[in-house]
DNA sequence: CATGAATGAGGCTTCATTCAT
DNA sequence: TATGAATGAAGCCTCATTCAT
């Protein structure tokens, strides 16, 4: 029951801060949640930013390794872009509260976050682009200029889950993953077989 | 030459907003930087909180006005949906520093900012949802849930847009327009004539 | 009635830093006393640290022109240290308060107030030694290194002061004088006419 | 090799008061310093505050101690004075850091410090005192006020050394001895065979 | 309309001290 | 004896907002 209290607080930060945001979370919102006192929050955290960065980090890195694993074994830039983007949605799907905070909420809390999250950003764009710098040699797609469509992609996945957090339209995220990946390989013109 | 006060106010928070986010200015940053006292800002706003509000406006007002009336005289789905997309982009290049506050600044700032900035995004995906129906419905585009391809095919411009704010590949956003084009309308199926 | 405000909050913080010192006084202690509230403090210090640093700057200037103007007229090295030393404590006595301050609170609060009181205990003992080398040039006093013994006949003063301040054996401080007077001066060497 | 090791918290916190002053040491830094943990400070003194006032003591008992040895086998006030002195400024030396506690950061750090280093001080000073006493009833030296004379004497070794802490003009204390003890025996009126 | 001095609630963080192991 | 994780009181400072002039 008594798991690492770096955890527990990590948890309860996760919990604070996807409902009420950065600057509407105290460090004693987030204490009180886990049950510990204030004093003890800095035992395990430098600041209440670096708090919160590391939550960052760890959707990212929990996003990031669910991706490698869909996509290993599967063949070919459609297989694996297809696998991404549905282990990216999984991922989502399955921390919630931690997608609430990466997408919502650390955007205009603070230039560090944001540059932290542009470097998210990036870096999965990035994992798109060599497979259609892949399928563009193989020509597999049309022309294009991939550091564009691979943004393009990250965006069409990231405002679908966007609007799944906030409740709109997207009843079921997980549901609405086919569409998702159909208009992203689309869009890039992996068009054969859809 | 004294043009009106109030916009003047405007003006000075969006350069600041934009620079700093919404947190890290404060009231007296925006009236240093219009050259007034810090009560007069309140003569024009009732808070900081509604200053900020009003910018998001403005931005999507005229987002909005550009997007409408490029769309003037265009005939069919597609022709709408590439004037549409194409006149976006041009309305954030025309304001980065606006675009900058909404799509960076905006977001973790503030629930009520967070809860105008979904209306919003809602109501450009419902327009793009419109045209999209309607292709449906003449058998232009294939089978697909509308809602979801709406919100893939605004989250697609919105990321380029982004990436091209925060100085990533993206260089010249309006250069970039063609691919984001292109990428959207292969997305939802409209691929005849690409 | 109602002068200076930033004068108003300096003379609180002269009372309560002399009664309670540097760290145990908070800056809330001052601005009830004076009546203000805690922001106001801001407004016209930078930090608690500043203002006591004001205050230590106070009287060493209210020291140096007691001292300079005391001097003025006096012809020779035994006239102008004579009227030195007593401009001096006469000066300490006329700000009781502020003496407290400078010779015993400051010295352990911080290290910053370190240095600058070192620097008001360097800038007095300059001046005594002008004195001391005129004299020494004038074959007045015996052979000595001016450095040491200017530092020594400040240090003599300073800790009479101290005493009158503890309340201790130094009853009224201007009747010592002229015992401190006496043994400064003889103690340069001084001596003929005593 | 394992000495005691209450001395080897104190050797700690001598030195690291000497450095940073009393309220910028946490007891952390003392505990880090000497190896041991937090909570093994505790085993040996009752607080933080009680750790610095043993340190005064024991510089105060050294110096004492130093004084009392050094006046033994001497006659007259002439000679006890000057040999105290110099044991006093050869006490300092040996002990250059505890000198800084007590001359530089017990000052303003707390007001029970304070108090303890006035006692010190007096009593200092009342030594001083008895020679001088005697030396009056001798008629060796003019009639003065041996109270604030004591003082002054004592705040002339004083200062001398605080100097000399500080880096400033004196560089070699010892050095430096003569003249503070030419000072000091003249300024009382000990002229003779000078 | 305009000013800007004044307000004071509230947040982050530190650190001496305790106590269960 | 020794440890060091946990505590929580307390302090400095910021800044949105008001209001008398």
């Amino acid at each position: 029951m008594e798991e690492n209290k770096r955890d527990r607080l990590l948890e309860a930060a996760t919990t604070v801060f996807a409902s009420k945001g950065y600057h509407q979370t105290t460090v004693r919102d987030i204490t009180d949640y886990a049950g510990v006192a204030v004093g003890t929050f800095y035992l395990y955290f430098p600041s209440k930013a670096a708090c919160f960065m590391a939550l960052l980090d760890r959707l990212y890195s929990t996003v990031v390794q669910s991706v490698a694993e869909a996509r290993r074994g599967r063949e070919g830039p459609r297989e694996k872009l297809a696998a991404s983007i549905r282990a990216g949605l999984e991922a989502f799907v399955a921390q919630r509260d931690l997608a609430r905070i990466a997408l919502i909420q650390a955007a205009g809390a603070d230039t560090s976050f944001d540059r932290r999250l542009a470097e998210i950003h990036s870096s999965m764009a990035s994992l798109v682009k060599e497979d259609l710098d892949e399928a563009l040699q193989a020509g597999l797609i049309p022309p294009q200029d991939t550091r564009i469509t691979s943004r393009a992609l990250v965006g069409a996945t990231y405002e679908v889950v966007h609007s799944w957090l906030r409740g709109g339209d997207v009843g079921d995220l997980l549901a609405a993953a086919d569409d998702v990946v159909a208009f992203s390989l689309r869009g890039v013109g992996l068009t054969e077989g859809l």
